[in-house]
DNA sequence: CCAAAAGTGTTCCGTCTACACCCATGG
DNA sequence: CCATGGGTGTAGACGGAACACTTTTGG
C-alpha cells in the first residue's frame, strides 16, 4: 500500500505568519529580519515547519504562539504558496497564515528578543522569497471579510471607543468613513455594547467605552457594517 | 546550510481538483471511485501528488488536463488541508483547486475511461477523506466570488441565451432570481454582448444568443451582479 | 390555436450618503 | 477661555425588490 505513495516524493511544508497589529492608527505587520540562510538578513515574515505531529492550523497557532506567547489569536489561512523556486534553498512549500492581534498584549521585551518589529503597512520593504504577495493575498482577504466579520475587535483592547474602532476600519478600508453615519450602524449592532466606562486617555471630555459581547454574536452571527 | 531544513521532515503533497460543471439548471460536480488504497471504491475527488519540477498551481492544471483533455480551465486554489491523520495511509497535505468547466467540452469518452461521474451537487455522497470539506469551502468562495467576478461564463458554452446564464446564477446561489431584474442588470454590462444569432432548441419562439467578451471586460474589469 | 419560453417597465421602499454644529473638559 | 476630541439628526439620492402581461412560433 505505501508503494503507492513512495513513488512519488516529499517535499518540505512551513506555516508563515502574517501578524497585523495596530498602533496609531495604522496597521502594522510583525516583520524581522531572518537569521539563518538562505537569505540571511533580509526582512521577512515569521514563520517555521510543520511537524509530523501536527495539523497546518496548529503548525501555525504553534508558531505564533512561539513568537508572542499569544494562545487564543484569530487566525485563517490565506493560501498555499508553491512556485519551485520560491524558496532559494530548497524546495519549500508554504502555507500562509493571517492573524490579527492587539498590540498592547504582546510583551514587548519578548519582541525585542525575538528581533521582529512592527512595521506600518504602508511602509512595507521588499521580504524575503514571496512574502510580499503572501501579505497582498492577506490583505485582500482582510478587506473582504471585515465587511462580514466582527474582525476589528481582535486589534483592539477588549474595551474600546467608537473611534478606535472607526480608525481600524479606516485603516484597513483605507479610506475615511463619515464618523455620523459609523456610529448610527454601530448603534444598530448589539453585541458591540456600550459600557458605563469612560475613557479619558485620548479627550479631556472623555469617550464612553464599548465592549464586543462575543456570546451575544455567537447567538446571531449577522454583521454587515 | 541544507542542515537547517534537513532537521525538520518531509510530507507527501496532492492537489485535488473540485471540477464544477452545469447541466439541466443543477451544479455538478465530477467525482470517482478510487481505484487505489487507503479507501479504494469510495467516492473522492480526482487528484494527485505534487511533483518536483512543478509548481502546486501547475500540479493542478496538470491533474485536470490528464483527466479532461482540457488546458484553459478557470481554476482557482481553495486552500490547503493539512489534519494529521486526513489522509488514512500516510501523512499528505492537500491543496484543493477549484475548477469551472463547460460539460459539453468534455468528451465523454474520456469521462468513462478515467470513470468519473458528474453528480449533482445538491444528491453528493460521503467523499473519501476531508473531501466533503473541500467541496464546501468551495462552493462558498464560489458563492461569494461569483458576485464580483464573471465567473458563470465558464460553466457555458461560448454562446448562450440569458435564460440559460439566470439558471447559472440561480443553482450556484441557491434560489430563484426575478427574470426581469436579472436581464435589466445583464443589460447594462458591456462587456455581455447580444449577438444576431438564435437559439431554436430551447424554445419555438428563439432566444438571443449572447457571449462574454475577455477583451471588453479585460478593459474594465468590474463587475456586479 | 395553444402551449411554452422569450422578452419587456414601473413603482415602492429601504439603505447609503452627504453634511455642520454643540458639548464637556483639562490645561 | 480655548483647543481638542466626543457626540448627535435629517434630507435627498440611489439601488434593489416586487410585480404581469405581450410576443413568437412549432406542432
Amino acid at each position: 500500500m505505501t508503494q503507492y505513495y513512495r513513488e512519488h516524493s516529499k517535499v518540505w511544508v512551513s506555516v508563515d505568519c502574517i501578524v497585523f497589529g495596530f498602533e496609531n492608527n495604522h496597521l502594522k505587520l510583525l516583520i524581522g529580519r531572518r537569521q539563518m540562510d538562505p537569505g540571511r538578513g533580509e526582512w521577512s515574515l515569521y514563520g517555521g515547519f510543520v511537524r509530523d505531529d501536527e495539523s497546518l492550523d496548529d503548525a501555525a497557532y504553534r508558531v505564533l504562539r512561539d513568537l508572542t506567547g499569544l494562545k487564543k489569536t484569530y487566525m485563517k489561512q490565506v493560501g498555499a504558496f508553491g512556485a519551485i523556486d520560491r524558496d532559494p534553498g530548497e524546495r519549500v512549500i508554504s502555507v500562509a497564515y493571517c492573524a490579527l492581534i492587539n498590540v498592547a498584549d504582546y510583551d514587548d521585551k519578548l519582541r525585542q528578543q525575538y528581533g521582529v518589529e512592527w512595521v506600518d503597512l504602508d511602509k512595507l520593504p521588499k521580504l524575503y522569497s514571496d512574502h510580499n504577495q503572501m501579505v497582498s493575498k492577506a490583505i485582500s482577504l482582510l478587506r473582504r471579510r471585515i465587511k462580514t466579520e466582527p474582525l476589528s475587535f481582535n486589534l483592539l483592547p477588549d474595551l474600546f471607543t467608537l473611534t478606535q474602532l472607526q480608525h481600524v476600519y479606516e485603516a484597513i478600508l483605507g479610506d475615511g468613513i463619515d464618523k455620523r453615519n459609523f456610529r448610527k450602524r454601530i448603534k444598530q449592532i448589539d453585541f458591540i455594547e456600550k459600557t458605563e466606562l469612560i475613557d479619558k486617555k485620548t479627550s479631556k471630555r472623555g469617550a464612553a467605552l464599548y465592549r464586543f459581547n462575543k456570546k451575544l454574536y455567537a447567538d446571531d452571527p449577522t454583521f454587515k457594517l
